[in-house]
Formats: C-alpha cells, sequence, structure tokens
DNA sequence: TCATAAACGAGACGGTACGTCCGGTCTTCTT
DNA sequence: AAGAAGACCGGACGTACCGTCTCGTTTATGA
C-alpha cells in the first residue's frame, strides 16, 4: 500500500491526485490478472490502456510494475482477518486459516504472487510492501496463540513463531507452487496438526 | 571483480560435445548468482560473456534459461540428502531438517538460492524445475514418515503431505523472508512439534 | 547557473490579466533558449518553473509552445528593420543585409534563433510563426528592391522574389549551418552580386 | 495500404549484419514518409513493424531517429549529381540546379528535412550527416564555377563560396518554407541572376 | 587422405515489455 | 476571474533481455 504523499508543508495547492484514477488502475489490473488470458498480458500498457489511463499516471503512484501488482492483490484479499475466540485453540485455528486459505485461493493469484516475489528480489520497496502484507496476518495468528498460551493449551516454552511459520510456510509454498490444494479440509487437518504440536 | 575464466584456454573438440564448454557456463552461472550484483545482472548474455562462450551452446544443451540456473544449483547442493533411520520420529526429522536448513543456509548457496527463486518467480518454467529440485527432498522427508508409520510413531489417517509440507514451507519462508533464522535448534524444535502434530 | 527570477516576487493581480506573468515567460524563455544547456531543454514546464507561473498560464495567453518561442525571439529582435533610401540599389542593399547580419550575429539572437530553428523543424506551427517573422524582412527587401526597378535598376522582368531569396537564403543558410561568416565584408559582396544580377 | 514487404522471406545472415534489413528499413521509413498517412506517423515503432524487423535492429545501425530519415531522404534523392560542362557558365548552372531542385520538389522531403532539422539540433552525428549530404552538391557547383572563371566568365576576386551559398541558400530555404516554388523556370532565372552576379 | 559433419565463439535478429519524457488539458486552491 | 501548482491522457522514445539464426573456424569421423 503505498504511503499516501503526506500532505506537505505548504497547504496542497494544484490538482489533486484523482483517487477514481487510482481505483481504475486497480480494477484494471485485478481484471487482467482474473482473465489471465494468453493474449492479454499484464503488461504496464496494457494496464493502462484498460483503465483508460496514461502510463505516467501509474508511475506516478507506484515505484514498478510488481507494486501496483502487490496493491491489487492486497485489496483483492483485503476481506478482513478474523481472529476468532472460541476458546479451543484447535477451532480457533481452523477458522483463521480457513478464512486465509479462502482467500488465497482465488483462481489466479498465484501468478500474481509470482511477479510479485520476483519484483520484491530487485526493489527492496515492494520486498517491503510484501512483509508488510503478510505481518498483520502473522500477528492475528500470534495473538490467537498467545491466548491459547494463557489458556494453558500450548506448552510453557514452545516457540510461537515457529507455529506461526508452520501455518504461513504450508499456506505460501502450496500458494506459490500449486502442487497441493488449500481446501476447508486441509486447513482443519492443519488446525488440528498444530494445536496437536503446541502441547 | 569476476574470476574470469583464462579466455581461450579451453581447447576446441571438433564436432564432439565440450564437456568443458558446459562446466564453464554453469561455473559462470554460479558466479553470477552468488555475486547478484545490481550492475551484472544474471542474463543470458551475461552467463555467455562470463563463460567466454556462444549463447547458443548455452541453448545447444540446456531449453532455457532457467533449466541452466536450476542445474547451476543442483551441482551446487549435490551433497546428498541423508535419510536417518534411528527408530524414533523425531531423531530423524531433526537430523534431516538440521540436513536441510545447514545446506540453505551456506552463504554460497542462500544466494544463489535466493537469486533462483526470483527468477523462478518471473519464469514459470525455472518454477517448475526448482520444484522438481526440492521433489527429492521431499521424497526423503516423506520415506521418513512412511517409515514412522509402521511403527506406530503416526496416527493412522494423519495427512503426511502436510506434515511435509509444514517443514518445507517453514524452511522456504523463512529462507526467502529472512524475517527469522534456519538455526539447528530451530530444526530440533521443528523436529519437535512435528512429531507431536504427527501422534 | 540559471539566473533564477526571484520567486514570489511578483504580486498577484487577482482577476486582471498579470503583463508582469507574461513579461516572465517571455524573459524565461529567452534565458532557456540562450543557454540551450543539455540538462535545461526548452520544455513547456521548463519555461513555467523558470518563470515561476503555472503552465496553464502559459497556454491562457499563446495557443502552442511555438507561439511563445516565436515571441520571445521577436521581442528580442524588435530592432527595427532599416530600409535604407540611398538612390542606388548596391549601397542599399549592402545597409539593408548589413544590419540583417549584424542581428544575427549578436552572440544572443544567434543562440535563440538556432535553437528557435530546430524547434521549427519538428513543429510546423513554430515553422509557420518563424515565417511569420521573416515575413516583415522579406518585405522590407522587397520594397527596396522595387523602389529599385522604378528607377530602372533592375531589368524588367526580373524575379524579385527570386533576388530575395537569394539574400536570406544565403543569411540562413550560413547561420543555421555556420558554414562560413556572416562579416559586413560578405554583406557588401552579397550587394555587388545582388545588384549586378539583377540587371 | 501499407505495401508490407513480404514477411518472413528476409534470411538470416547470422553474425554479419544484415544489408536486407538495412534495406527494408529505409524502404519502409520512405513508404511511411511518402504516405504522410495522418493516422500513420513516421515513429521508430512504425518503422520497425512497417519493414518486418525488431526496433533494436534500428538502433544497431543508426544512433537515432533523425538519423534514420536523412539516411532515408539521402537514398531517395541519390540521383547523382550532375556536373554538366557544356562550356557556358549559365547553361551549366541551369542544367545544375533544374536537377537538384528536381529532387527536392518531391512531395514528401520538406517534412523530412524539417524532423532532420531538428534531430541535427541535438545530435551533432546528424548534423553531421546532415552536412556532408550537401558537401558533395556544394563541390559540384564549386567545382562548375571554377571551371567558369579559368574560362573568364567569372570576374576575378569574385567569391565563389557565396554565389554557392545563394544558389544553396535559395534552394534550402524554399525547400523548407514551401513560400516559393521550384520550378525548372525558377532554376533558369536563378541561373541568370548568378551567372550576371559573377560577372 | 581428405571431404564432411558437428560443435563452437560471436553476435545480429525479431519480438515484447519496460520506464521516461513532453505537449496540451483539466482541476484545485489562493489571491 | 486570473493565477500558481501540478495531476492527467496520449503517444513516442530508447533500452533490456529472451531465444533463434547464421557465419566462419576447428576438429573428429568415414569414405
Amino acid at each position: 500500500m503505498p504511503t499516501t504523499p503526506e500532505p506537505g508543508r505548504r497547504p496542497h495547492t494544484g490538482r489533486r491526485r484523482n483517487e477514481a484514477a487510482r481505483q481504475a488502475i486497480l480494477a484494471a489490473t485485478r481484471r487482467l490478472l482474473a482473465e489471465n488470458a494468453p493474449g492479454r498480458p499484464v503488461t504496464v500498457d496494457a494496464i493502462a490502456k484498460e483503465a483508460g489511463i496514461g502510463k505516467q499516471t501509474i508511475y506516478r503512484w507506484w515505484p514498478s510494475k510488481g507494486a501496483v501488482l502487490l496493491e491489487a492483490l492486497t485489496s483483492l484479499a483485503r476481506d478482513e482477518v478474523r481472529t476468532p475466540d472460541t476458546g479451543v485453540l484447535e477451532s480457533d485455528l481452523a477458522a483463521f486459516l480457513g478464512d486465509i486459505f479462502r482467500a488465497g485461493t482465488a483462481p489466479d493469484n498465484a501468478a500474481v504472487l509470482r511477479t510479485l516475489a520476483a519484483e520484491a528480489a530487485r526493489d527492496a520497496q515492494v520486498a517491503e510492501l510484501l512483509l508488510g502484507f503478510t505481518r498483520t496476518r502473522r500477528g492475528a495468528l500470534r495473538t490467537l496463540l498467545e491466548r491459547a498460551r494463557e489458556r494453558g493449551e500450548v506448552a510453557p516454552g514452545t516457540d510461537l513463531d515457529l507455529l506461526v511459520d508452520q501455518a504461513f510456510g504450508v499456506y505460501w509454498f502450496r500458494f506459490l507452487s500449486g502442487l497441493a490444494p488449500l481446501t476447508p479440509a486441509v486447513a482443519r487437518e492443519l488446525a488440528r496438526t498444530l494445536a496437536l504440536g503446541a502441547r
């Protein structure tokens, strides 16, 4: 998410940034990503044309193509992350993971993330954005585990971060590789395994 | 400064394939991957120049740039993956994960893997090859778990693939994000958690 | 270093047209044209910034970039063109051409004209305006020749426009190509040749 | 109606520069220049597409778009410059100027030269090419005048270069401005005037 | 023995995408 | 209402890189 330019020292005169253009760009990007048609590659030019804006407007708001893709993805999966509190770790985990998995199963996100990871590797800014994207979700899962620890469902000395990484590791790994599914059933099974491992 | 391979040293082999050229290509690729310098991108032209060979020679041996990268990686990490058999799941896991973590933390490998993952992100073919690379290791871990199941250490109905993905998920996630370490201690703790979760 | 016009000094005049702004624009244009530095291209944005005004103010007063350039030139070379009348064609020509050559050789004018000609070359509108600028001078020369014709110094049937174009052709050609000088001596010699050719 | 060059017919030449590609580029440029259609601007992309080659191939042979235009023009007007020798200066001049004028009257050269002059102003290389283009012709005219001087048709002390510039000045001035024609009649009249002025 | 065939270094080529630049218009806030 | 500031659309520019193709050279093989 691009840091909105802090309103400068001088009260901003001049034409203000056009939020509609910004949204048009994101919408167009999402549309192209969702189509994923062979003849319609997700090019910067294609995005500009689809959005009916000039290329420069894209580069005025985002530093690179990858940044746009990331934000399009983020806004795609912006559905709030629930931090359920059923009083039982396994149930909480199952609900949480189910949510995450569902958002990540949208048909074409894999391609997006592929491009993103590439950008992240060469553009530190994108990398930071990508990490920021996951940080929120990781924080939510961590909270969930801490609550369980207070309830005594987690053995003292257990490395909570490792548990978090097990969950997100599975998620990202399967998401990116497409080798195995991210179904609700898997979410439940993963919840079970993690809850067991936490004891 | 690139360790330029002494130029013109490599002899022609006439109409027979020149193994030296092949090795020069792999060595040059590894060098570029390890450097990962901004002004020295890992392009096919760069590899060819660094190796002192023609681009066509690359495409005579490999179908695409990604294939070269993968093979450079594979030859780097050829150290066989042990499939220990101590008779106790947790010990087996700890040994296996320790190996994997160590290989991925060796400074040279790390740079190569990171660049390769970036490459994979933008080239689906590389991604496929990279997955093929991990398949072997995944197979080893899976074997290890199956043996434990036969010994009764794993609850029937447990999703072994999910356990495998938890292990490799943590590995890749931490490796690529750099958010958390991959120390031997983490390997042991992960082994403990997985063994617990398998019950 | 650009002689930045003290910024913010010029007062707003509210709803009345601000002659000061107009002059600032012309001055800034002249400055940029005269500099002709590689890093300071004569773009509309550059002019606006250098003048400390908004781009729209330029387009409120002139229909296009070229029009601004032309007016900057015109105001530069406003020195009236003399139409001498010595009663002898050759003398008249020598005086007239001497003036023209001198104006075009003044260092400042030279830079401006050269840049402008370049601009004219890529912008048909500028070319048109530039021609309008020369039309006045051409008219003066033509008048001079007509007077000579009435005096009988020009053979009947002589193409006066062709003579005019010979004079201005030499002027522009040498001015733009820089291949040969535009000295007073050349003006005299050209006057002699033209007077001869007119007979 | 783009006369598409039979696609894919042109053979590769391997590591040597492909003269066919070069010619295809020039031909395509000439075609686009000649069309001068509003919807088909003479863009680098358009040239590349029309020629059926990659843009990079253009930039491998020429430093900029202007250079291509110039060469297309040059090759267009490559018709040899005659240096007639009738034994009479005026006749020689008339023939020579007639040739030059005819070449310059091709409908669309004006646009080409406009673009060229723009490039020349910012790209010294193009400027040099443009001057080289005229040098040959100027040399021919100069030779012609020198022969006349030897025959005694030119007054001693006459500035031959000035006469040359009068001729080419008229040519370029009318050519670029389009203000007055370059008909055979004008060539004859100019020849008469110059021959007179030389005496 | 000598012609042929294959691999090689070199690098031009077609094609696709990228990110930048600039002209002219539009919008917002200030004076 | 005019002005300063600057975002916006459109379109061209020149660069980077992939994978293909051909050249001329070098060497092993087979007639």
